[in-house]
DNA sequence: GTGTTTGCAAAGTGTTTGCAATTTA
DNA sequence: TAAATTGCAAACACTTTGCAAACAC
């Protein structure tokens, strides 16, 4: 009954992503994941992490993001040239992106619909639809 | 009447977008602009240049690039990190991205049908939606 | 001629890597 | 103590920039 909620908090996670809990990995997996859905630059995490008081090199940050990453726990999202993103949903959504912020915003999947995909070709398969809603401030 | 065709030539196109044509531009703009549409990442029409005997440096064919994409001859594609691509396909399209071979490939407008977008924040607007349908090889 | 454009090399940005020291199991 | 992980600094890939020389009008 305990295990009930499988990815409740940070050990947890890093036991079933196979990765060592390590205290620089169980921090960050506490930032990333303790509370709602977020989008992270390696940047802004590492910022947060020192902020936090959390002593994390800049390459451990990025590296974590990608173990996270290959481990199923997050994925990447390219909006723009210069840095990715990375964002714990990694249910099927879409994103809005505010060009003058560059902040990136979920639309849940129910939101949009991407009717009539035409087929891809016979020796591929998708493996993801990326729907970006490039916005910009009104004038 | 013969100026009914307006972006015929490379020529033209120069002009309408107030760039001088320069020898480089020019033979950039006939390259990008002479068959089909195209997805080139300034590496490859540099490569291209090269090989058509047009000497440009890397720099310029950057720098011509976004002037282009500026004036509005092309547009800027970003679907992973570490580099963009430019399309010379300026109309509403999608995107098919072989991640294997990191090529893009145009989808028609009237292929995909993006129902029920949600509406963006009141004070911005939406300048554009970008649907990546990802592929990957079969294995 | 005057202002624009080019090419080069240097600088910049975001990211990855090699390796010795540290930490985990 | 053996294997994995970290941090640092150096290396990297891609892109932009400063500036003198070349070019377009």
């Amino acid at each position: 009954m305990e295990n009930s909620r499988p990815f409740t908090d940070a050990l947890g996670r890093l036991r079933s992503a196979g990765l060592r809990p390590t205290r620089q990995r169980l921090a960050l997996a506490k930032l990333l994941f303790d509370g709602e859905n977020r989008h992270v630059t390696a940047e802004s995490l590492h910022r947060e992490a020192l902020k936090a008081r959390v002593r994390v090199s800049l390459a451990t940050v990025y590296n974590t993001l990608h173990q996270f990453t290959d481990a199923g726990l997050m994925r990447e999202i390219v909006v723009d040239a210069g840095g990715s993103y990375f964002d714990t949903n990694i249910s099927d959504h879409h994103h809005f992106y505010f060009e003058d912020t560059r902040r990136l915003e979920d639309i849940a999947e129910e939101e949009i619909r991407v009717a009539k995909l035409p087929a891809p070709p016979a020796d591929a398969e998708v493996s993801r639809v990326d729907v970006i809603v490039r916005l910009q401030a009104k004038k």
